[in-house]
DNA sequence: CAGAATCCAACTGGATACTG
DNA sequence: CAGTATCCAGTTGGATTCTG
């Protein structure tokens, strides 16, 4: 599996990428590192987050085999995601991931600012920007 | 910087993310991780990916500080972008990931399989699972 | 509590045509 | 060759309301 060659298996990868992509997906993940979640626990863990999108994006991860979905038929009803094996695999890379994110944010906030001020006509064209902008001007 | 803490910077990060999580972005990363390209070459290589998409692509990354962006002002004109230090930088968890998902693509898709026969009205909420699952029945 | 169901605004990304 | 400019369909995702 060596990294810099295989031209062909772009496209499927890139399927798979897509899905773990999510602006959710790692940090709902990460978040079940430490153990199982019940699902307004997790809500409130992630913040921000809408339940549908919550329900719809941990809907996908059962799919995909990365978290399990435990009901308990109490009143009131309990669920809990946990994740499974081939969840934590995935976590590692992950939790790279999410690690640089934080470390290199500064970065690329940095880098951000640098290209307006070199571009001043750049303005967002896309909505991500905006977010990171705002950000940058803290 | 404890990757199991940290509740309050979950969103910050998922921005990043979010823009690292590009259906191409690890794909045009990984692909220019062994030196520079053109912009048609990326374009054959990534394959699949529409030249509008591309070059919005490698504006987000060169915005972010990912790539520098170099033309020659010829006849035909050419430009090559190539990874910078942040970017090499970042070409470390990234290909990682890529690695990952080549690896376990089978175990995603069996997944999939396994939910659909346990569920068999789950059926296709989400346009990324018809995709998956095209491949799954390959 | 955990979600299903709607409604709807915003963004993504593909196809096509044109330019320096 | 490497874009830029439109147009436009499909998806995402937020807010709100309702239910077992």
């Amino acid at each position: 599996m060596k990294p810099t060659d295989s031209h062909e298996d772009c496209r499927p990868v890139g399927e798979i990428l897509h899905q773990i992509g999510g602006k959710w997906t790692v940090l709902i993940i990460t978040r079940l590192g430490d153990g199982p979640k019940r699902f307004g626990e997790l809500k409130r863990m992630v913040g921000g987050i809408s339940q549908k999108v919550l329900t719809s994006t941990l809907r996908d991860l059962e799919m995909d085999g990365f978290v399990t979905r435990t009901v308990t038929p109490s009143i009131p009803p309990r669920v809990d995601y946990e994740l499974t094996d081939l969840g934590r695999d995935l976590l590692v890379p992950l939790s790279a991931i999410g690690e640089w994110a934080i470390a290199n944010r500064p970065r690329v906030l940095a880098a951000r600012r640098q290209y307006l001020e070199d571009h001043p006509e750049a303005m967002p064209k896309r909505a991500a920007h905006v977010a990171l902008m705002k950000q940058a001007a803290e």
